[in-house]
DNA sequence: GTTGACTTTTTGAGTACCCAAAACAATAAT
DNA sequence: ATTATTGTTTTGGGTACTCAAAAAGTCAAC
């Protein structure tokens, strides 16, 4: 309702950090805790209050002492506006100058901070507006406040088909075994069965049966496919959809 | 060319900046003043004072109190990999996202501190190793302490053959002029008169035959070619020339 | 319901950054 | 040579950012 006007708020980088990691661990709903955030963003439990109350004077979450945070409606545009930058930036670290997906993570949170807004909205026409980062996050559009959820690999049911997501912060171990059986981002997977109690799952990847258990499976999201659908989000790029 | 271990030095903004003013005023050789610096970074005379106070402990420059700045070879080192940066960064601004030369300027200030060396080093060979900025200035090789001197187009005599470079700093006015004149940045001239008593400067652009004053043509700098150059630096790439 | 464990906030302390204005040094003018 | 001008440094004041450690609050266990 009242985006009266679009006052872009200057935002410096722990400010950012905080919104994003605020966002991240709330998005089920409910608050954030001082320490959940404080170990999120590597900062002191005591930094992390006072960053907190200075975003609260400026209207972008209310802060409940001793309780925990929750954004408001423009602190989550302002939160899905850091991440979208984040994922524009990865997106160019790996399209443009060739870097791993999970390189372009590390190196993405260095200098997205002081990316003019400008440059990076160019960067996005550049690559021909993709729709995913490099781990296959949906890159959200500007001045939402909210990103679709995406289910795990594991909350899928036989006959399912999606596309695997990874996020950046995986265990590199994880990766080299996901890697190993070609669960990269971008790539397509049809669910063939999965084991009752929390039991393995078999699908088929790149025309190959594979089986993967509970405590990974958990770790992965899936942009699911509807019919229509082809997958080519992930790794490749996507203007429009046909209606 | 051994990129072993170059102990980088971690300058923040506002270090790098003076650094590269300090560079700039005083390339003739001699000192740089604190009034001089404030203007041209645009910051209070007792700020700079204070930011040349740090920047003289970590022995980057010798501060004589009342006196002025002179940059050690560490510190032109360090201006020099900075100017380096910022002209990695206009040109990626340019070649990669469209941005016009005089617009890239402004805009690589903005982020270019940020950026970790390694992604410049990226960027830097993704296009293919550019010998000059977007304003014709070349882009000097890391960890030297020291960029060539470029003549003034007024201080050619008839015969010669440059190729030209335009600050980015010049008045716009100034710069629609040249812009009307052909004389953009890598553009190649041929010197054809020079009249006596500061008179005017008549040369050959783009197969037309053009004439500026004094007063224009010493804001214009220039890249001398020998016989064998072909001028192509400034606008295209250059790896490396035959011997 | 008091105690103890845990978490969060506050306090004290330090750096970097900025400015305006007072104090100071060097130079130019009389 | 004294004064005035100009330029530089210092001082005092403010914000943002960080931490470690002290104080305060919450909650669960006894």
């Amino acid at each position: 309702m009242g985006d009266l006007k679009k006052i872009h708020i200057s935002l410096t980088k722990p400010d950012r950090e905080m919104l994003k990691a605020i966002y991240r661990l709330s998005k089920g709903g409910g608050f954030a805790h001082t320490g959940a955030l404080a170990d999120a963003i590597g900062l002191s439990p005591g930094t992390v209050t006072t960053t907190i109350k200075r975003l609260a004077e400026r209207d972008l979450l209310e802060h409940q002492p001793y309780r925990g945070v929750e954004l408001t409606t423009a602190g989550r545009r302002a939160a899905v506006s850091a991440i979208r930058r984040h994922r524009i930036v990865e997106r160019f670290l790996s399209d443009m100058l060739g870097y791993a997906w999970n390189e372009a993570d590390r190196l993405a949170g260095a200098f997205e901070h002081e990316l003019p807004q400008e440059v990076e909205e160019r960067m996005f026409v550049a690559m021909d507006r993709p729709a995913t980062c490099p781990h296959g996050f949906p890159i959200p559009d500007p001045d939402v406040s909210h990103i679709p959820e995406m289910p795990t690999l594991y909350a899928l049911e036989p006959g399912a088909e999606a596309v695997v997501a990874v996020p950046g912060s995986t265990d590199p171990e994880v990766v080299k075994f996901l890697d190993a059986m070609g669960l990269r981002p971008g790539v397509r997977v049809l669910i063939k069965e999965k084991h009752p109690f929390d039991g393995p799952l078999v699908m088929r990847v790149a025309g190959q049966d594979r089986t993967i258990g509970e405590k990974v499976a958990s770790q992965i999201f899936v942009r699911v496919l509807s019919d229509s659908d082809d997958g080519s989000n992930g790794s490749g790029k996507l203007k429009e959809q046909p209606a």
